[in-house]
RNA sequence: AGGACUAUAGCUCAGUUGGUUAGAGCGCUACCUUGACAUGGUAGAGGUCCCCAGUUCGAAUCUGGGUAGUCCUACCA
């Protein structure tokens, strides 16, 4: 094995052996075991947070395939019907073709030409980070089950009156052409103004103070001219005697009524309101409480409509008023018209006052402009009917979010869930499958033939199918089940359906978990017909932030590739991969520079290992994680560690014994060989049954964090720093038994063979590397660890006295070390330490000082180790306590009296602070009387430990004080 | 406006049902290239657990109120 550990030399190849051997498949034995991968945008690349994603997914995976469950995790991507077609849209565009020029048929063909070539990103990915998915499972959220899949459940919510088509107001994308969910829009805090526009009252009425005209205050000017009343409140004293008179619509001369209505604010501004409800979801529920116009006047590219014209809702011109929009404002781009209109108002003496405003604007989340709510046929899913059993779901627990905190939100959502507008004014998704008539009479089917069977429509009868496809999210909400061969009823939804879990950011909950378990539990049922779940649990993890604790994303130029992290990236070549395809070259140029100083060197190459690792070491519950690289190199550091400690194990035991001879039960050995186990083989044999028990908890509560720290600790902090250490005295003492060499042989590689079998989920390739080398030494043979039993803890195997003696033994070496190191003593000087004890335990003390000297002399690097039965005879020396024993090194030659002093004056010091503090409570009667037992028990222990070690430590001080 | 989460060492984070002398890694200081490992070893320094009040014999931990930050939902034209 080389002399470091080189991530890259061992990655690539194991990946390929486990992909060709078929290891990522399920084996069809045991209790099943699924994830479903949250499929990415397929012509994107996986970032941070898909990398996190995917570490705790295949650590789950791998954890549980060791445990003997029939494992699949099924990998996919997502089509992004908005993404996907907008980036296509773009490369278009650079050659100056738009997607019209093209038609719709030959784009669609660009678009899977575009996901061809760019596919293979993302797969590639997921195979270096070492992602165990079943690849001959993969799946596409428009390859051709899935569209059946589709098509099923668009016609079966369909039949049971869940999807329904109809005019509504909806969020209008203006850039995009194309409406858009709620949740597709986000709320910005922007400035801007309130226009405060005075609108003349009809027939010569008057209000309260003798004006002739109402206030009206708008953020949209421009809404202005498709007003259909000004509102109040109907208690507002103030227009108590306008209500049901007139106002005359400025501009275009309208007459339009004064309304009364709950929903106005009297206190704010004037407490008149103008009433656009073809523009506004406010005005539009009024308008239908107050049965209204609805006066569209903008068109599609939420320019006024062409020549003036006023359209109603079915989209004729409207004839229903006086007037139509005056012809200046034809064609006029939205924000063009309100400019106008504020001039004109402005003319004519009707603009009160224009105040700053900060408001909220809404925005396309994709193309972020100003979204304007028009009015359009769109289909619709009834959600608050599916919503139903998927509450109660969750409210029965047969759907439980980890962290639990996480239900409030998706209940909250959930209670007062709108109808979803999942049709699309795109190109690039499923076309929904509804054909319509000449007349305009909408028929649903599964294709053109069935419609026509169906509804008996003969070839006569020409039907066009609807243009428009389906929100993406549709498709990704039936993910769980038509990957698995919905609506057949295959084997494998049979054993995989409900889903074990699935692993998610909590930012697409309402995306995406919601609609998938209303979805799946109106369309999946069981044997007995009772609803299926998705999946049993959600586990919900943060977003990976930069180290600033911003949130990573393209425009920031502060994403990074987990590539880059695996395999080191030269910091010019990173600076250009985050400032490529920027639209704004001062952007750029932020982005370069702030990528130079947070990266000043480039990134060092980490490996995989070290990447999941470190993942999973920060995947606490319940918050974002600032990826600190840090915490990664020290992670790359714990794999090279891992490494070495192999080295020297192989180094150790390769050729010494049979095959075989250290495989399994501790206590005999396999050949008859006899076998004689040290306290420090007892010892790490115990600690791993610790580790292996609190990895195993922690893995099945998510807690990834603790996992990581265990294995950790135990690897590094017992199993390196202590064990290997131990065992060094006994594989090189030249009197030591063929049984005691074999005893620790056998432990070094029976511990380390289960402590890889324990990493393996968070640390594939390094585990396999070595345990194929150790393995045999084991007695184990097998194509993979990855395959191999995950370690159990064993009751019978936990020894709490060799526990004890170690920590006897830790206690004199860490304080033979603690005098060395204060007192600058050559770490190479042999010294003579002494030992003695007047406490009742001395003779416990003598035995250990008596069974541990070679481990004593080795770790401490003593010359001699030494009871002293009569302790008045120690001479003058630096003392450290282990319990009641004292630990002396004798000074002479070696200390410096000032020097120990202080050394004793700082530990008498401490122990001071800690008598006061405990004294203090058990001189509290309450505390004593309150406190249980075994609480007061330990405090007393704790002060007759104290005052014990002060007394001996201050009759040190004393002695040497008195020189 | 409502809600959630966060606040612990210089930095990134643990701290399970209240009882620890409050921990880890990185960084820092000193020493050490000893036959797995300098991507290392040994020793050490470093904390008013955001603030205030309360409950309790006892609070980093529970309750209430602040402050600061992050986020979600809704929204007043």
């Amino acid at each position: 094995m080389d002399k470091t550990y080189q991530p890259d030399a061992i990655e690539r190849s194991w990946y390929q052996k486990w992909e060709q051997q078929g290891h990522f498949k399920p084996t069809g034995e045991g209790d099943s075991y699924c994830i479903m991968i949250p499929p990415p945008n397929v012509t994107g690349s996986l970032h941070m947070g898909h990398g996190f994603n995917n570490a705790i997914m295949d650590c789950l995976t791998r954890y549980r395939r060791m445990q003997g469950r029939n494992t699949l995790w099924q990998p996919g991507c997502d089509h992004a019907g908005i993404a996907t077609q907008m980036v296509v849209e773009r490369q278009l565009g650079a050659q100056g073709v738009s997607r019209h020029d093209l038609g719709r048929k030959p784009f669609i063909d660009k678009i899977w030409e575009w996901k061809e070539e760019s596919g293979g990103t993302i797969t590639n990915q997921i195979r270096r980070l070492g992602s165990s998915v079943d690849w001959s499972r993969e799946r596409f959220t428009m390859d051709e089950g899935m569209s059946e899949a589709v098509k099923e459940a668009f016609v079966r919510l369909h039949q049971d009156g869940l999807i329904y088509r109809g005019k509504r107001l909806v969020n209008w994308d203006p850039k995009l052409h194309t409406a858009i969910s709620d949740l597709e829009v986000e709320n910005v805090d922007e400035k801007g103004f309130l226009w405060n526009l005075r609108y003349p009252l009809a027939d010569g009425a008057k209000t309260a103070e003798g004006l002739d005209y109402l206030v009206v205050a708008t953020t949209r000017p421009e809404t202005m001219l498709g007003d259909a009343a000004v509102a109040v409140h109907p208690d507002d004293e103030r227009y108590q005697a306008l209500i049901g008179k007139e106002i005359i619509l400025p501009l275009v001369n309208r007459r339009i009524p004064i309304i009364a209505d709950d929903y106005v604010d009297r206190e704010f501004g004037t407490g008149c309101v103008k009433i656009t409800p073809a523009h506004d979801f406010n005005d539009y529920e009024m308008g239908k409480r107050h049965d209204l116009p609805l006066i569209n006047i903008l068109d599609r590219d939420a320019a006024i409509l062409p020549n003036g014209q006023v359209f109603s809702i079915d989209g004729t011109l409207n004839s229903d008023y006086d007037a139509a929009l005056p012809d200046q404002y034809a064609g006029l781009d939205r924000f063009d018209a309100r400019k106008l209109i504020v001039t004109e108002f402005e003319q004519l003496g009707l603009l009160e006052k224009i105040d700053d405003h900060n408001l909220k604007t809404p925005r396309g989340d994709r193309s972020g402009v100003v979204i304007e709510p028009w009015l359009t046929d769109q289909w619709y899913v009834d959600a608050k009917t599916l919503a139903k059993p998927a509450i109660k779901a969750v409210e029965d627990g047969d759907i439980e979010f980890v962290p639990k905190q996480y239900e409030n939100m998706y209940f909250s959502w959930m209670r007062d869930i709108q109808d979803w507008c999942i049709s699309r004014q795109l190109w690039w998704g499923h076309q929904i499958p509804a054909w319509y008539d000449e007349t305009g009479k909408v028929y649903v089917g599964r294709d053109e033939a069935e419609v026509r069977s169906d509804n008996n429509l003969g070839n006569d009868v020409i039907l066009r199918q609807d243009e428009d496809v389906l929100d993406t999210w549709f498709s990704s909400a039936l993910w769980t089940f038509s990957t698995l061969g919905w609506p057949e009823k295959t084997k494998f939804l049979k054993t995989f359906h409900s889903t074990d879990v699935l692993v998610t950011g909590f930012d697409i909950i309402f995306f995406w978990v919601a609609r998938m378990i209303m979805m799946t539990m109106h369309f999946v049922k069981d044997d007995e017909g009772v609803p299926q779940v998705p999946f049993k649990q959600v586990y919900v993890h943060g977003l990976v932030r930069d180290s600033l604790g911003h949130k990573m994303s393209k425009s920031k130029g502060n994403v990074l590739d987990p590539l880059d992290l695996i395999d080191g990236i030269e910091l010019e070549d990173l600076v250009t991969k985050r400032t490529a395809n920027m639209m704004q070259p001062k952007l750029a140029a932020k982005i370069e520079k702030q990528t130079r100083n947070e990266f000043p060197e480039g990134i060092n190459a980490y490996g995989t290992d070290a990447l999941r690792f470190t993942f999973c070491s920060l995947a606490s519950t319940g918050r974002d994680i600032k990826f600190d690289m840090g915490r990664m190199e020290g992670y790359r550091n714990f794999c090279n560690k891992i490494w070495n400690a192999a080295r020297y194990v192989l180094m150790n035991t390769e050729q010494q014994d049979e095959q075989g001879d250290c495989i399994g039960a501790l206590d005999c050995g396999q050949n008859g060989d006899e076998v004689e186990l040290s306290l420090a083989d007892r010892w790490i044999i115990s600690r791993l049954q610790h580790t292996e028990q609190t990895i195993e908890k922690a893995l099945d509560e998510f807690r990834f964090d603790l996992a990581a720290q265990a294995l950790f600790e135990f690897i590094w902090n017992e199993y390196c720093d202590w064990y290997l250490e131990l065992s060094k005295p006994v594989l090189w003492d030249e009197n030591a038994s063929e049984a005691q060499l074999r005893g620790t042989r056998r432990t070094l590689v029976r511990v380390l063979e289960s402590a890889l079998r324990l990493a393996h989920p968070f640390m594939p390739y390094i585990t396999e590397e070595i345990w194929q080398r150790l393995a045999p030494l084991a007695g184990l043979s097998g194509d993979t660890i990855m395959h191999q039993p995950y370690p159990q803890a064993e009751a019978n195997k936990i020894d709490v006295q060799a526990e004890a003696d170690i920590d006897w033994l830790k206690g004199v070496i860490l304080g033979v070390r603690n005098i060395r190191g204060e007192m600058k003593i050559s770490p190479a000087k042999h010294i003579n330490v002494l030992f003695s004890s007047k406490a009742d335990s001395s003779a416990e003390d003598q035995a250990r000082l008596n069974a541990n000297q070679q481990f004593l002399k080795k770790l401490a690097n003593l010359e001699s180790a030494t009871w002293l039965a009569d302790s008045t005879q120690a001479p003058l020396s630096a003392t450290a306590l282990v319990g009641e024993m004292e630990v002396l090194v004798p000074m002479a030659g070696l200390i410096d009296k000032d020097a120990e002093l202080g050394r004793l004056q700082k530990e008498l010091d401490k122990l001071g602070k800690l008598i006061n503090q405990v004294s203090g409570k058990l001189g509290n009667a309450k505390f004593v009387d309150n406190a249980p037992d075994a609480v007061v028990a330990k405090e007393r222990a704790k002060l007759d430990e104290a005052n014990s070690a002060k007394a001996k430590l201050q009759e040190q001080y004393d002695k040497i004080a008195a020189l």
